[in-house]
DNA sequence: ACCGTGACTGACG
DNA sequence: ACGTCAGCCACGG
């Protein structure tokens, strides 16, 4: 009874797992559920995110740290001001320290098994 | 089934 | 290092 595509909640699954005070990349993502290519996808994914409760898309960036989609927040600063109240420093909508702050679900086994 | 759109990414100049 | 172009996948009309 999958409402949503599998390919979503795939990407659901992984973005529910961003730590706290992390952020990950889009690509990053679309690796982690098996359709690297699918970056953009992910985006889109994240676009019907706002159903769900807990898929914070604010820890969401491009590979380059950039709030790309915060116009999709609503507000304009809404995601950067997320990101901040996570301790998480966002100056012109760049991430600082945004490679320490990276978080790979790859690398944390945070994939999920089909 | 075809075409256009998009919160991306990598390569090139 | 920065700006631009093309490729890629999934969804909606």
């Amino acid at each position: 009874m999958a409402e949503h595509s599998d390919f979503f909640e795939r990407v659901y699954a992984v973005v529910r797992q961003i730590p706290y005070g992390r952020v990950t990349s889009y690509g990053a993502i679309a690796r982690a559920v098996g359709a690297a290519k699918a970056s953009r996808t992910v985006g889109y994914a994240m676009n019907a995110s706002h159903t769900l409760p807990d898929v914070p898309a604010h820890r969401v960036v491009n590979r380059l740290g950039l709030l790309t989609g915060k116009h999709h927040f609503g507000g304009m600063n809404a995601m950067q001001q997320l990101l901040e109240e996570e301790g998480i420093a966002v100056i012109d909508d760049q991430v600082q320290d945004f490679k320490a702050l990276f978080w790979d679900p790859m690398l944390e086994g945070a994939i999920l098994h089909e």
